[in-house]
DNA sequence: CTGTTAGCGCATTCAC
DNA sequence: GTGAATGCGCTAACAG
């Protein structure tokens, strides 16, 4: 059995409602241009013969195709689906189809991804990018391009502030008279990364908290899983992580070497990507991530529409939320 | 600032080059055609102008965009991303791009959607469809189409049998000493909820065990919740969900009734989208959506170059994994 | 209001 | 081997 694709064309419709090709065109782009029965029953020819117009060929001629692109590291990792999510929706709204990239946390790869793209998108939505700066303005040279969670100036970007909620998990330690704490650090092309690291050392500092790191290249639980035992031999009494993910892996691990939280050790995640559901409900960051995919589609929409380019530097704040998962410091 | 694009395009190439346009078309796709030294003149040129071949016109003119979509119901539900995950990094395998759409779960959406796709994807897959077979079946005779948990004959399926282990689920329940349990049912268009409630219905009269159906239109963390309340009026001691966000839910919704876990209502749910990140961890079905975003991607590309549709039915089959929210029955 | 004409950038016959 | 036409399906002037 073979695959006949029966797909109408403009030609067709036209010979089925008596119509010349430009007419069909009109009827389903500029339909104020043709009188409302002709437009009635182009539209009924069009159903009857299930047409429906060739983008393809659209953007040929127009130029513009009507796609965007949403390129992520991961599509698997929960801080992600709501936000692509959201941004389809917003990409919707305006018409617009979206390819969906996942780079696996690899800056060759979201190169290679994005000249692929090129040439059948209108713009792109970057979400934190593991490339280089360099690489990143390379880019929006060539077409609209809108960052999420990284900071390149002169580039649109929408930054979720975790800053502000990781400074108040540090104060919220300390209230709690820990004395030392531990930071997971995540991907180290990571903005985000760079961006929490720096608010606990501050923050910590201010406190007059000690801090250690403890590296996790990749956001995943098992990373979090493996990283318990190094974090134990620090003798620190809580920690926090880069994100849910490594959060909750850390709790299993914990779990593992029978070590209870909050009583002996606190953990803080970020992002919340997991409600209530982890054992304690953990105390993590708040995540405006779908604030965030809403935004940067705003914005490219914008660009798209208006042919310029503004220096937007859109930033979202964040907050601690407290569950069960952070206690009193252990006197030891 | 204004944002220009000054793309090249293959004629200006071709005077770059001094050769006919034809040329610098083979000089890309059958280099093979040419004289080494013609294609090395042309690629020269090409490097000079920064020119790359417009995939859009080059799509028109072969009808092979090397584009497919893959349509979910809701990006944001854990069981899909993984699938998506695994269906891109098959894509990307063959030089394909993916189209994401996501259907918010309404089969109106889910069909305007695949029209919008339609000439500029060579073929489509299907997850979780909510849309009718025969609004299937004529959008398969339009273009390669793949479906994943749908089963309509004819067109090419991976199917997830979730039905052994829910059979398993019920006969755990059964050992555990339950007589009453309910089953709390998912989207009525979703053929996965179909075969489920089947399952627990069969599995259920063989042990000799009572069921009850409780309705959740939609599965989400907060139907969930809601729901526990009507669980606990039937009587029944355990529960068999839909899927692990609504088992979730109503442990929530159980905890909120101070009713414990698995003490009280023992409850499964079903997909293992959340690992042992519940409390208590969560006995659920496992799942393959990995698997089967391979197998449609695979299934779809050998379409695509065979030209040639099979009827197949591919089916992976599922067990239940006993983690500690199942316990015995209670004896009231 | 509607039909006619001419490309959009490329791949693909045909000739040479 | 290479160049000159033709058309993919559609939009965009230009007429009438």
């Amino acid at each position: 059995m073979t695959a006949r694709k029966l797909v109408p064309t403009i030609s067709q419709v036209a010979a089925e409602a008596n119509v010349a090709r430009s007419s069909v065109s009109r009827a389903f782009t500029k339909p104020y241009m043709l009188s409302d029965d002709t437009v009635r029953r182009i539209k009924e020819a069009a159903e009857r013969l299930g047409y429906a117009p060739n983008h393809t060929a659209r953007a040929l001629s127009t130029g513009r195709h009507g796609n965007i692109a949403l390129v992520v590291p991961d599509v698997a990792n929960p801080f992600f689906p709501p936000m692509i999510r959201a941004a389809q929706a917003e990409a919707y709204a305006s018409d617009f189809c979206v390819f969906l990239g996942n780079t696996d946390e690899d800056p060759k790869q979201e190169d290679r991804l994005l000249d692929r793209f090129a040439g059948q998108v209108e713009g792109l939505v970057l979400a934190s990018s593991r490339m280089s700066d360099e690489r990143i303005r390379a880019h929006a040279r060539k077409r609209p391009l809108v960052l999420i969670n990284r900071d390149v100036e002169g580039i649109p970007r929408v930054l979720i502030d975790s800053a502000s909620g990781v400074k108040e998990a540090v104060r919220h330690l300390a209230d709690l008279k820990h004395r030392k704490i531990v930071y997971v650090s995540g991907p180290a092309a990571s903005w985000s990364n760079k961006q929490r690291r720096t608010a606990v050392r501050e923050a910590a500092a201010k406190a007059g908290l000690q801090v250690e790191i403890v590296a996790a290249s990749v956001p995943t639980f098992a990373v979090g899983r493996a990283v318990a035992a190094p974090i134990v031999a620090t003798g620190a009494t809580a920690v926090i992580a880069f994100d849910d993910l490594i959060a909750q892996g850390i709790m299993a691990g914990l779990a593992d070497l029978k070590i209870a939280v909050p009583d002996s050790v606190s953990v803080i995640g970020c992002d919340d990507v997991l409600g209530a559901a982890t054992y304690p409900p953990l105390t993590t960051v708040s995540n405006r991530s779908v604030e965030a995919g809403k935004a940067a589609l705003s914005l490219l929409m914008e660009m798209l529409r208006s042919q310029a380019i503004r220096d937007v530097r859109y930033v979202l704040e964040t907050h601690l939320v407290i569950r069960n998962s952070t206690g009193r410091a252990k006197t030891r």
